[in-house]
DNA sequence: ATAACTTACGGTAGACGTAAGCATC
DNA sequence: GATGCTTACGTCTACCGTAAGTTAT
């Protein structure tokens, strides 16, 4: 038993049960892979993986088993080698940050110019994706923590912080008809073409429900991944757009403005951070943390996520 | 980083710190654990070990937070050994049970026998010592689980299931004064010498506090570990025997008799069985405690000591 | 002076990589 | 036939043990 046979098992499930994919993932000769594997096996006097013929085509009962007990011993030897690192006073290293598009480009820029400026040898990576990927990412520890708004509660992996509230706000182009109206309503909005969110990709459940609360059937003619992409096609005047409103502080559509702010037709959505449960970061990824949310203390979360 | 490694460090903090006992206790080189000790410490990038010259005298902060994260990781990793084993229907290894004189005399004998019969390959090694000695046992990974009746319960470390309760109970001769008296009280008990269990070794505190309830301050003349050795003076007629009624039942001393057994002087004590949280133990392990508590399942202990 | 850790060094087991073999798709 | 796992074998790293060196008690 070692900790290279547990990394290749880890690393089998990870990547579909491909031990020539688990090679080059880890740097190592798939041969390697295979024997180390075989040995734990062995050792273990229980195979983990169903084989048919040479071929890996799922866990076993034992090896499900096995598995958890694998990741959990490796989550910890992560934390043991990260808690030296930060006792190091290390200031270099790497920071991987799964986000959604959103955050990645609305609320994470000036944290990450100010951590960049304040530790210039630590690498960012911004694994940017769905609700689904973000959590995934964070629950396989390939990132270090998760910055996103909707799907991280449904897991008990995850323990999630509340950064920051926001809503969703309606757009039109300079001169549109919905400017010139008063007192408008969501049904006025909704007699226009929709340009919102993808929900299967961004979520958008505050906006829905809003729908659905005032027995509107809104016509959602086209949906995109990100604001930049709806904020394109409202410009063009192709529908009204229903975007966040942090994605209208840029400034960067002089020519697009939002309607009846003060109306507040959505609910509010809470963006959040999520780190996985029993993980320790490094200094530093706390220190970016406080970037984005300074109420989030590094001594709250290392508690938090590491009770006992 | 490597598990001999991990159990180098473990090992040198249960043995005071001295590498050589640690190279004796795990069967190797005292140099090769200097060195990997050394090795782990460098790749770290930190000091684990206060050093005093060549001899190492205590934890540096770093090193006690580190020696939790390792004992956590040895002890996940023995936990993969066990689910392996017991998944293998494996029916021969070793069974560590930390326990005191009185329960290694009077309550296992029965279990043993049986659980020899059952699992003949399985060699149990009774660790038998003050309860003191039983819940370090346990807590250490060295025994699997403890059966006593005191000083299990204050560790955090554990988790204890009540497997019975029974009394203390007064001994004497045949033909002893006390036996012909009616309505015998605790102040006539407290007249005579009193021989019983030495309290640093055993616990004794349901018959202390009869006493101080009763406002008495008894002559305890004699104290010693065990039944046995209490039932011999008493034997001898040096005085006045309180032991557990169990240590009564097996007809030995044809000489010796209960005085007022349904008066019930003291406290009821529960003898229970205590397992580290966190430890999984081999399924004939289970079928042990089964026979000692029937109604101790393996399902509910399991549960229990292994949350998530 | 003794106990105890470190350093040096040679031997060996085990991990790694290349290449060939064989089973699925 | 292509992909993918296993087996065989040579290489080399790294762990282990002996022995000598060094530092506290």
């Amino acid at each position: 038993m070692n900790f290279q046979q547990f990394r290749f098992v880890r690393a089998a499930v990870r990547n579909d049960l491909n031990l020539t994919e688990v090679a080059s993932a880890l740097y190592t000769s798939q041969s390697g892979v295979s024997k180390q594997i075989k040995d734990l096996e062995s050792e273990l006097g229980i195979e983990l993986f169903v084989r048919k013929g040479k071929r890996l085509t799922g866990l076993t009962k034992a090896g499900h088993s096995a598995l958890q007990m694998i990741e959990r011993i490796l989550l910890e030897t992560e934390n043991l080698r990260r808690y030296a690192d930060q006792y190091h006073e290390q200031e270099s290293g790497r920071l991987v940050i799964a986000t959604t598009h959103n955050q990645a480009i609305y609320t994470l820029p000036g944290a990450v110019q100010k951590f960049m400026k304040l530790y210039p040898k630590v690498n960012i990576e911004l694994r940017q994706g769905t609700p689904k990927y973000v959590t995934q990412t964070v629950i396989n520890g390939i990132a270090d923590f998760a910055i996103a708004t909707e799907g991280m509660d449904q897991h008990a992996e995850l323990i999630t912080y509340p950064c920051f509230s926001w809503r969703h706000v309606v757009v039109v182009p300079r001169g549109h008809a919905l400017t010139k109206k008063n007192n408008i309503t969501l049904a006025d909005v909704a007699q226009y073409p929709i340009i919102t969110y993808n929900h299967e990709f961004t979520g958008r459940t505050s906006i829905s429900s809003a729908f659905v609360q005032a027995g509107l059937t809104p016509d959602v003619r086209l949906t995109a991944i990100d604001a930049d992409v709806i904020k394109t096609y409202v410009d063009l005047g192709l529908g009204v757009g229903i975007v966040a409103e942090i994605a209208m502080r840029d400034g960067k559509y002089p020519n697009l403005v939002t309607v009846a702010e003060d109306v507040k037709f959505f609910e509010p959505c809470t963006t959040k951070i999520a780190i996985r449960r029993g993980t320790l970061l490094h200094s530093y990824a706390y220190r970016f943390i406080e970037m984005v949310a300074p109420e989030l203390k590094e001594a709250e979360l290392r508690k938090t996520a590491n009770p006992a």
